[in-house]
This record gives structure tokens, C-alpha cells and sequence, in this order.
DNA sequence: AAAACGGGGAT
DNA sequence: ATCCCAGTTTT
């Protein structure tokens, strides 16, 4: 018996019961690949089903507005997701799904890892996708600190492609997890190396940490009797096309009346800390006013209203801090 | 090669 | 507080 019929009949045995495994289409699998990128399984679940409520086929997506996926993408993060998702609905509504792997590749968010989880299960080709899951399965399997494409793409299992990934993320994911793998229900234990050896928590080996920077951002809540003022965020980049509170960046103390580019803070309402990938946020929570100039790029909102306008997960909370004593 | 890009759950 | 998740794109 060797390792690869034994992997696949633990998969047939113990796979986890996805939504998108039970009837594989290309948008479900699509959808789920792309939402699944640095997300979890238990985190990405509930996002998908909504998802799928909201916009049932491609063209259904493909003729949304971006606002309205980007609504159902709150939360989920990596907005650039959604935003290449809907493009390329756009594109995939006229020229039809890929029939190769090239043709996967080239598709906005689909990368090394996408491109060949897709083209695996959809279409049967020998292509080794090497994910978080895989990379870590593979560095104990072999012992060795570096896990490349080229190996994985030698070691798929022709015959079956799409269950053999999959069958190595669930493992990764149930089985041969970071910390306190469960070697003794690994139905690969006895051919990995790592194991053998008595190292397995030595791979893959912890990668140094950038230290994360902290930013300190006046936040104003503006309020005239038009309502509550808020913008929305340049399509590109971080929480491109989310709205928020009209906010920037400070470098000293704040002090009441000042001007900092056209946001003047009068009263102090709350402190908020959010984290971010690159940095955390220290968000100064301050009652106050808009410069002309500032005014004129938001739109003054009632507070009822917010539900209508995507927010970052940041601002909500922001937003929920001070709703209770300015409303 | 490194940085940008979210948020949450487990330890 | 740290790790890390079915990674991709830009610099």
C-alpha cells in the first residue's frame, strides 16, 4: 500500500462535508477558493452561504454592484478579494469559465495556489497546490524546511489530483496541525520523516516576526442637522471602497480646536484600538467639525442609515463606541 | 525579496 | 501577546 491510496481512503473515510464538495460547480469552487485564501474554514462558512443567497449564479454576480458585494465581503477582509471577484465575474459572464490552467492563472486573484486547487478539482490536472496546510504536511512528510511547487507538482497523485489536495489540506487542517499534531490518528505516520525522527514540531521552521508599528489616527464624529458625515475610501488598497468616519493620521498629542487637515476635534468621546496586518490602530475618538474642503468629499448620513454603507470592522466598532452617547 | 493587504480563533 | 489561516499583488 503506499502513502497516496492511503491518504485518499483516510479522505474518503474522514473529509470534512464542504458545501462546494457536495455538488462542485465552478463558481462555488471559485467563490470558495478565493474567499478561503489566508481565511479559515469556520470563519469563511457563514460569508459563503450569504454570499450565495445574495448572488446565486455568475451573472447574478457579474451584474451586482460593487457596493453590494463589497456589503456581503464585511468582516471577511482583503477587500481586493471582492473587488477582483466581481471584475472578474464581469469578464467570466462573456468569455465563459477556463478550460486550462493558464487560463485560471491569468484571472485577477488567482494565483499559484488558486489556479491549481481549481484546475485540480474542476478539471482533473496533475497540478499540486500547496497551500498553508500542504506546506506544513509536506516540510514534516519530507524533514525539510522548504516545501516547493516543484515537489508538490511531483508528488500529486495523477489519478485522482482534486481529492489529493484536498485530501492533503484536510489532513493539514485535522490532522497535522501547527501546534500538537495528532501523529497517532495520521494515517501518513509511516512514512513521515519528521515522525521518524522525533522533530516534528521542528517543521516547518517559525519564520521571524516583523515588529507592527502603531499608528494614532484622530477619528471625527461630525454631525450638522443634515446627519452624521462620512466618506468613502478610494477603491484601491487598504479597505478599498469601504466607508468610514473622516479620520487622519497624528503624530503628537491631540489638542481641542486644532486644525489637522481640515478635521478640527472639540470633546473627547472614546479610544479605540483595531489591529491591522502592518500596523495597530489607535483610533482618538473626538466630537468635532469639518473643514469646507473636508465636507465636501463625504455625505452627511442618518445614524439609521449606517446598516446601508459597508464599514470596515474597525470603524463599526468605532461607530459603536460613541452611538450610545451621540444618538 | 519584501511589503501591503483584515479579521478572528486557538494557545 | 503570538501564531496562522485552502495567498495574491505590488513595490
Amino acid at each position: 500500500m503506499d502513502w497516496r491510496q492511503t491518504l485518499l481512503a483516510w479522505y474518503l473515510a474522514h473529509r470534512r462535508d464542504l458545501p462546494w464538495r457536495r455538488d462542485p460547480d465552478p463558481y462555488r469552487v471559485w467563490l470558495a477558493e478565493v474567499m478561503l485564501q489566508q481565511t479559515r474554514v469556520s470563519q469563511m462558512l457563514p460569508y459563503f452561504e450569504r454570499f450565495l443567497v445574495r448572488f446565486p449564479t455568475l451573472a447574478d454576480l457579474a451584474q451586482a454592484d460593487l457596493n453590494a458585494v463589497l456589503q456581503v465581503w464585511v468582516g471577511l477582509g482583503y477587500y481586493g478579494r471582492a473587488r477582483n471577484l466581481h471584475r472578474t465575474a464581469q469578464q467570466l459572464a462573456v468569455e465563459g469559465w477556463p478550460q486550462d490552467y493558464p487560463g485560471w492563472r491569468k484571472l485577477p486573484g488567482v494565483g499559484d495556489y488558486t489556479g491549481r486547487a481549481v484546475a485540480s478539482v474542476l478539471l482533473g490536472l496533475p497540478l499540486g497546490a500547496v497551500d498553508g496546510n500542504i506546506r506544513r504536511v509536506y516540510s514534516r512528510f519530507f524533514a525539510q524546511p522548504v516545501v516547493t511547487q516543484v515537489l508538490a507538482d511531483q508528488q500529486v497523485d495523477p489519478k485522482a489530483p482534486g481529492d489529493f489536495n484536498q485530501a492533503l489540506m484536510d489532513l493539514g487542517a485535522t490532522v497535522c496541525i501547527p501546534r500538537q499534531p495528532k501523529c497517532p490518528a495520521c494515517p501518513l505516520q509511516p512514512w513521515c520523516q519528521a515522525y521518524q525522527q522525533g522533530r516534528v514540531t521542528e517543521f516547518p521552521p517559525r519564520k521571524p516576526k516583523p515588529p507592527v508599528p502603531e499608528r494614532v489616527f484622530l477619528v471625527l464624529v461630525a454631525q450638522t442637522e443634515d446627519g452624521l458625515w462620512v466618506r468613502q475610501r478610494p477603491a484601491q488598497g487598504l479597505l478599498g471602497g469601504l466607508w468610514e468616519l473622516p479620520n487622519c493620521v497624528v503624530q503628537e498629542p491631540i489638542q481641542a480646536k486644532t486644525d489637522y487637515e481640515g478635521l478640527v476635534p472639540r470633546v473627547w468621546q472614546a479610544t479605540v484600538k483595531h489591529q491591522y496586518t502592518h500596523f495597530h490602530a489607535n483610533f482618538q475618538v473626538w466630537q468635532g467639525t469639518l473643514a469646507p474642503r473636508v465636507q465636501q468629499q463625504c455625505s452627511a448620513i442618518d445614524w439609521v442609515d449606517l446598516d446601508q454603507h459597508p464599514f470596515s470592522k474597525g470603524f463599526q466598532r468605532v461607530l459603536a463606541a460613541v452611538r450610545t452617547k451621540l444618538t
